[in-house]
DNA sequence: TCAATGTATTTCGAGGTCGAAATATTTGAC
DNA sequence: GTCAAATATTTCGACCTCGAAATACATTGA
């Protein structure tokens, strides 16, 4: 059986000679699941007004057990972005009231960002519907095979050297 | 051998009991594996002044073979975007010579985006960097391992029901 | 002690994206 | 043949991002 993809394989092979199929077919592919899948997080978040950003925002305030806190700093880090847009998005989740920001007593240079209850509870619905999401699609293909494709993109995380 | 989404899985694993290993194991990793071939695309690029968004026009240019033309609300579908904002792709495009516009002579309302040969050029230097990229990754696997995984990536496209 | 350096956050200006509105042209129904 | 609806592109305003500059505080070392 074959997908879309397998034509755009076959048209850049014949002009590109050097164009090795399974490079070609897995990096497409790559793109194009992980595109899906973002398309179908937003769409679910989208159904109580939620955007992706805020979701990812809150998830990783959750990540660090309680109190469910952590600065700005170390937020953006972690989402792989910028201090500044962080700041952005901590104002925009502290006014709809799902995060608080206080002054760290030790060290006043820091601030900490805080999941308030409403916060946590958009959190717990939208993780829910983001593991059914994700579920729905990785699902379709048989257990063994899931644990397979795990192991082989482990082996791609692994040499990548990315920690984070 | 572990990679750090192993962590993250069994961080999350002690706090949703609902969590499936294997399947945040693979969404996760597709994230990874994409979010660093985007990275080093944009690395190799920048090399000479590229950014990957104007790569990728230049490209879907590219891709219809000869005469290298298309509108573009064509293109915007093809990458998935508004067409405003391809209007201002073609613009910056435009003003560094990389492509031309011209009315179509049928339909008036159309305009044809083509690849100048300044462009043109550009593309063979870029694609040649990103296949290259591209390659270094992928090849760390066997071969077989990659037609392995290649396959198991189409199923999963297959049933995401995605045709472009 | 206190000046210099380093760290944390925010502000600022610019860039790329979007959806909606505006503009231009073609198509279709009568 | 004319006019309403459809199509193609661009313009507009808003949003999220970034890097650099600004601000505030902490640490180091002479």
């Amino acid at each position: 059986m074959k997908d879309f993809v397998d034509a755009h394989v076959e048209l850049w092979a014949g002009e590109l000679t050097e164009l090795d199929r399974d490079v070609e077919g897995i990096t497409v592919r790559l793109q194009v699941l992980n595109r899906y899948l973002e398309r179908r997080r937003e769409a679910v978040l989208a159904t109580y007004g939620l955007q992706l950003w805020e979701f990812k925002t809150l998830h990783m305030l959750r990540r660090g057990g309680r109190p469910y806190a952590a600065t700005p700093g170390a937020l953006a880090r972690q989402l792989g972005m910028s201090a500044a847009a962080m700041t952005n998005r901590l104002d925009a989740l502290e006014r709809r009231g799902y995060v608080e920001r206080t002054h760290d007593r030790d060290d006043r240079r820091k601030v900490v960002a805080t999941l308030t209850r409403a916060g946590s509870e958009l959190w717990e619905r939208g993780i829910g519907d983001i593991l059914r999401v994700e579920e729905e699609l990785i699902h379709q293909l048989p257990a063994a095979e899931r644990t397979r494709l795990d192991e082989l993109l482990r082996r791609l995380v692994l040499v990548t050297g990315a920690d984070s």
